[in-house]
Parts: C-alpha cells; structure tokens; sequence
RNA sequence: GGCCCUCUAGCUCAACUGGCAGAGCAGCGGACUUUUAAUCCGCGGGUUCAGGGUUCGAGCCCCUGGGGGGCCA
C-alpha cells in the first residue's frame, strides 16, 4: 500500500507502470481481470472444491478407451497450459505442480451458451482453472473431464513462455517460478534434491548421528580457508561474520559428548561465483568420535552410493551430453604425492625442495606469490594442475600436505603430511574427510602457522579461534570428520551446473 | 583478473556489405462441437541492454558502462 505521505495526490506510485504504458498482454489481462471484478466474479477466489488431484484422476481412470465415458463427476483444478477453441467445443489443458496434466473439454450443449462464450473471453494460458464434470475420454482417447461448471481459481496476469522451447538460461534462473512450470526437467530437480537430503539425513539417523545446527552469525569465521561476508550488529555494536564453515562449533559438540553428530546448512564465502562455486552453499559437515579417516571415507561412499539408488535408482549416472559413469562400488584410491610423481615423471615427497616445486610450477605456468606460499600449497597447486580434472571416476586422494591443513592430524606413519582425504568425482571435489586434530597444543602452532600466512598477505589463511582452542584443552576424543558439498553432490548425481542445483541461485540485479 | 561469444516483440529466435526491424508461438477480432504446439481469415504489438561517437543514414561500425554464457588463470 502506498501512504499518501510517500505518494503525491494524483500521481501514480513510481514502481507501478501506468497502465497505458505497459505491454498489450499484460493490459489485456490486468483488464480482464477488472472487468470480472465489476461484473461481480471474483478472479481469485478464497477456494474452489477440489474433489481430485489431477494425478488421482489420472491413476483412477487412466484406463478409460477412447470415446468411454463414466458417470464419476469430480472436480479438478490446475494451471491452464494449453487452450483449443474449436467453436462450439473448448479444450483446456490443466497442469499441476508435478507437470502432471488433464484435459476438460466445455461444450455448449452441456455447459451452455453464456458460460462457454464468458470461457472463451474470461481464461487464458496460464491462469489456475477449476472444472467439474463427469470423467471420461474424448474421441481421440484423451483422458478427460466433461465440464459441466468452471470456475478460475486465478487469474494470471502475465503470460506463460512458450512451452514448446526452452527457457533462456538468464531466465530459468532470474525467474524460477515460471521455469518450474514450463520445463520439466527444473521441477525434476526440485524433487530429486528434497529425496537427497531426505536420503542423507535417513542414513545419519540410522547411524544415530545426531543433527544440530551450529551458528551461522559468528565473531570469528574459522573452520576453512576462505574470504567471510561480514555485517554488523547493532545491539552489541560489533562486526560479526557469516560462517565459512561449521567445523569448529561441531568439535565443541563432540567435546561436550555429542559424539555421532552431522550438520547440513549452508556456508557463505564470499568470493567468485562459476559453475561450481556459489556464494552460499549448502554444506553437510559430519564427526564420529573414535573414527578416523578411513571409517568416515566409509561413511562418505555409503552415503553417496545409498542416496544415488534412493532417489536415482541407480548408481550410474548419466550426464546430459550422453556420458555415463558409475558411482558403484569400492571407491578408488590414490595417494597425492604418489598421483602426482607418476604424472611429472618425477618423485615428488614432502621432503622436496620448495625450490624444486616453484621450478615444476613455474614450467606448468601456475602463478605463485612466493610470499604467500609455502611447500604444501605448491604441491597442492602442481597436483590440480596435473591431475585434478582428469579424476571423473570417484576416487579418494589422499595423504595431503601438513601446511594446508591446519586441522587435520599428522599420518601416523608418514612424515610431513596429514591423514585427510580428498574425494573427487567429474573433475571436482566433491567432499573432504581427516582424522582430526585433537592435541590443543600442536592445534595452536597450526593456528600459528595461519597467522603468519595472514601477516604475510594470505586474506585466506584460517583465523585462530580462542574460544576453539579452550574446548579442545578439555579434551577432544579422536575422530574422523567429513565435509561434503550438498549442490556438488546434486551436481554429481545429475551432470548439471550448479545453478540448476539451487532453486533460486543469487543473480546480479539488472537494474 | 584476462580473452571470446551474447543481449532485438510477452517467450524463443531471424535481419546479407551500414539502407523501410521480421518469423513461430503468444495476444486481439472473426469462423469452426473431438482438439493434442488444432486449423482457416484478418489485425495489432519494438527505448533493438544503457549512454556517447562516426555516418546522408546504425540492430549492425567505434568508445564507455551493465547483464548473461564460455574458455583460461
């Protein structure tokens, strides 16, 4: 409502287009729609009496032949998709929420003169219709109602797209309503993600894990490499930071004895967005004390491959350009220096010279600030580089440098790297899993470590956490933790980008 | 961040070398009682992303900015 504080008298509001000014389609109906207020029909009715879902009148008489007619009378309502005018007889298409459609065909004999005339001026493609009659199938053997009353449920004032082609990409993702409606495959992904988390979550219950949710308002974004969104407090007058990650306040959980505990939210970073990064995303971070990263490596496959035959029925994918590959069965691994000497040719260790590793990286013609590098990250650098995209097959890399993973436990029995895993599918990460670091004090010259890369210019290097600290001093039992990417993972099941993952993707405004 | 492609009617897209801005669907008017993106007749509909420049003349060429997509880093 405009206040006439805001509003001159006599001048229209300024985010309401005059009616003259605006497209003939959207005056036409916005016209229509008046003139059905005025002669006393309401466009948008508080209810209309719905007897059958389109689905239920399709599964209870799809077997009806052509020209059969029952004596069953139901009432039906659904977004009018297609409309067919052939005189004396109408055709409207009605579609529900799941794609699934009906046909009501409005003859003049049965629902007479005035209503059909009132149908052919008063509904339009896209409006929600209601419509009672008797079920049958037309001539042609269309499951149909015969419609002895309509009724709109509500009128659209905007036009549909076209059916027939698909919508530009800008589009499906500035207006996802509409692109639920008219591409089937955006409804599909809908569906199959809410399968997906149910999926996830139905596992971790029947490993009595239990859910928490941890904050997203956080003093310090700690817990991953990565640049927070920041924003302020008013009552407390502080800078506070979106979560990058809910790693540390799950450790806390599990130092108070929550000890099978999982999360899935969403994170906020706020750096650059491709197809496979966006600025928020949603995130299922997992720890299971007295496991370590084998056991939750373990986890990750079981939640993968169960969810897969959950939603998908299968294990093997099938991308849309045709490619097909298969998430079944004992996942690959690989250690990273060992992937990594065998395609340079060359042993690579941890005990490799930081020299060495800038001459391979300076030959691979991978930029490095050599102030905010070190060993670990060269190596990390080399290994994307050279092998990274090349893993479609689920596979397990692991064994990682110490420098780049502050939070993880040194290996038990190899020097100078830690025990996490990376597990990447169609050439991306897809989840990470470590025995954690539980000794306080080797955890804080880790933290350590990270301040100097921050002094040093690194806007990434992970920031030192007190309150963290302090709980782990009451000591934390050993585990096995795993991160995984929630639109990554839709992104693996399906072979889409990641912005057809997330129902309403953040977009730039055009304005 | 760099490079390339792209932005035209409600939607999806055309428009030669710079020369009256078009089609399909959708819309409006009319015909038609079994259509399936119905068919037939007729008619409307444009700030060609924004701003500037070159030119007798710019959707097209140049510059600046914006949106979308891709490749590289």
């Amino acid at each position: 409502m405009t206040s006439p504080q805001t509003a001159p008298a006599g001048a229209p509001p300024a985010d309401t287009p005059a009616v003259d000014d605006l497209p003939e389609q959207l005056r036409v109906r916005r016209e229509k729609r008046e003139r059905l207020l005025a002669s006393g029909v309401d466009p948008y009715p508080v209810g209309v009496p719905v007897t059958h879902s389109i689905a239920a009148v399709r599964s209870a008489y799809g077997h009806l032949e052509a020209g059969q007619e029952t004596d069953d009378v139901v009432g039906v309502a659904g977004r009018v998709v297609f409309l067919r005018n052939t005189g004396k007889l109408c055709f409207v298409t009605l579609q529900d929420g799941e794609g699934n459609r009906l046909q009501a065909m409005l003859s003049q004999k049965v629902v007479g003169e005035e209503s059909l005339a009132a149908f052919k001026t008063d509904v339009d493609l896209g409006d929600h219709l209601f419509a009672h009659g008797r079920v049958g199938a037309s001539r042609r053997g269309e499951l149909s109602i015969f419609a002895d009353s309509w009724q709109l449920a509500a009128k659209a004032l905007r036009p549909l797209p076209v059916l027939h082609k698909d919508l530009s990409e800008e589009a499906r993702v500035r207006q996802r309503y509409v692109d639920l409606i008219a591409r089937p495959a955006a409804r599909e992904m809908v569906r199959t993600r809410a399968g997906v988390m149910r999926s996830l979550r139905e596992n971790f219950h029947r490993r009595e894990f239990l859910e928490v949710e941890t904050p997203m308002l956080q003093t310090i974004a700690s817990g991953a490499a990565a640049r927070p969104f920041s924003t302020h407090m008013n009552a407390y007058d502080i800078e506070l930071f979106m979560r990058i990650a809910p790693e540390l306040f799950l450790k806390r959980a599990v130092v108070g004895g929550v000890e099978k505990v999982f999360e899935i939210n969403r994170n906020f970073r706020n750096e650059g967005a491709d197809s496979t990064h966006s600025p928020e995303f949603a995130m299922l971070e997992a720890y299971e004390a007295y496991g370590d990263y084998d056991t939750i490596g373990a986890l990750t496959q079981d939640l993968v491959q169960t969810a897969a035959r959950e939603v998908l029925g299968t294990t093997v994918v099938t991308l849309p350009d045709g490619e097909e590959y298969d998430l079944g069965g004992e996942w690959a691994q690989i250690t990273m220096y060992g992937s990594l000497s065998e395609a340079l040719g060359q042993e690579i260790t941890p005990a490799t010279p930081t020299a060495e590793l800038l001459a391979l990286a300076e030959k691979a013609e991978i930029s490095v600030d050599v102030a905010r590098t070190n060993r670990g990250k060269l190596v990390e650098e080399l290994w994307e580089h050279h092998v990274g995209d090349t893993l479609h097959a689920p596979t397990f890399v692991r064994d990682f440098p110490i420098e780049t993973s502050p939070l993880v436990r040194a290996h038990r029995d190899v020097e100078g790297v830690v025990e996490k895993w990376d597990l990447y599918v169609r050439g991306f990460e897809l989840a990470t899993g470590y025995s954690e670091l539980v000794d306080p004090v080797v955890q804080r010259e880790r933290f350590a470590e990270q301040a100097r890369l921050a002094a040093a210019g690194d806007d990434e290097a992970m920031r030192l956490d007190e309150d963290f600290l302090e709980a782990m001093e009451y000591a934390m039992p050993p585990m096995g933790g795993m991160g995984m990417g929630i639109d990554r993972l839709l992104m693996a099941l399906t072979g889409l980008g990641i912005r057809e993952t997330i129902l309403f993707p953040l977009v730039k405004p055009t304005t």
